[in-house]
DNA sequence: AGTTTCATGTTATAAAAGCTAACATGAGCG
DNA sequence: CGCTCATGTTAGCTTTTATAACATGAAACT
């Protein structure tokens, strides 16, 4: 590993830093986790600690769930298409796309949540 | 300030992954702080959040203290000198070479302490 | 030798942040 | 309508951090 991809996988950040960097909840943070998307290292008081790549992949996830993906869903992508793009080929089914519909109009409803335009890292 | 500069001024760093970084105590750090050497951002219920540049600074001052200057010295060198060189301009008292030797020698004397060669950042 | 200063250690006490687990909820789906 | 899914909320407990005060060992300065 090249000393900047080891910098990237520092777990250096806490929990509410993340809150911040990614605009998800603790709640979130921890469901994601469940589901093996983000395994953060832990403090020796068992307190969780993010890595700037688990950051990126966060806002990918966030960024997923958005678009309509389910949980199950996401994790497929993340986990077996190692493919950083984000065109899929997995064919779009017929209730997925109208899930996806509703979530973008719903997303255009949102004003005064700065939480979305951020490439931090 | 570029993109860069802003990310390494983002304060997102807590004391405990300030203290792993930099190798030095909480009270070393507060103690630096109290001579504002270092200023980092107060999270909402006023803890301390770091930026990589505080890091840096950590780091440098470490350094300085390590080889024989005064928490003043430290500073003046850190305030009015914006060269990032080591080498000053200002001559090295009688004292100050005597006190440096000490430090010298009770360095090489430190084993069971990795915390020296970093330069993580 | 006695006293001061300096950088740091240590301790006590309070508050903030984090953890787990359980229950609650609102929207979509069948 | 009842179920599932993603998330909110709450409660009780642990870890981390904050401040402030007192302690200390080595140097520096009379």
């Amino acid at each position: 590993m090249s000393e900047k991809e080891l910098r990237r996988n520092l777990a250096v950040l806490t929990v509410s830093t993340t809150i911040k960097l990614t605009g998800l909840t603790a709640r979130q943070l921890r469901y994601y986790e469940s589901f093996s998307l983000v395994q953060p290292q832990r403090s020796a008081g068992n307190q969780r600690l993010y890595s700037l790549n688990d950051i990126d992949c966060l806002l990918e996830i966030k960024s997923y769930l958005s678009s309509g993906m389910t949980m199950e869903e996401v994790k497929r992508v993340l986990t077996s298409g190692k493919s950083t793009n984000l065109v899929n080929d997995s064919t779009v089914s017929d209730s997925q796309a109208r899930k996806i519909f509703r979530k973008e109009m719903l997303r255009i409803g949102q004003w005064g949540n700065n939480h979305d335009s951020n490439n931090l890292f």
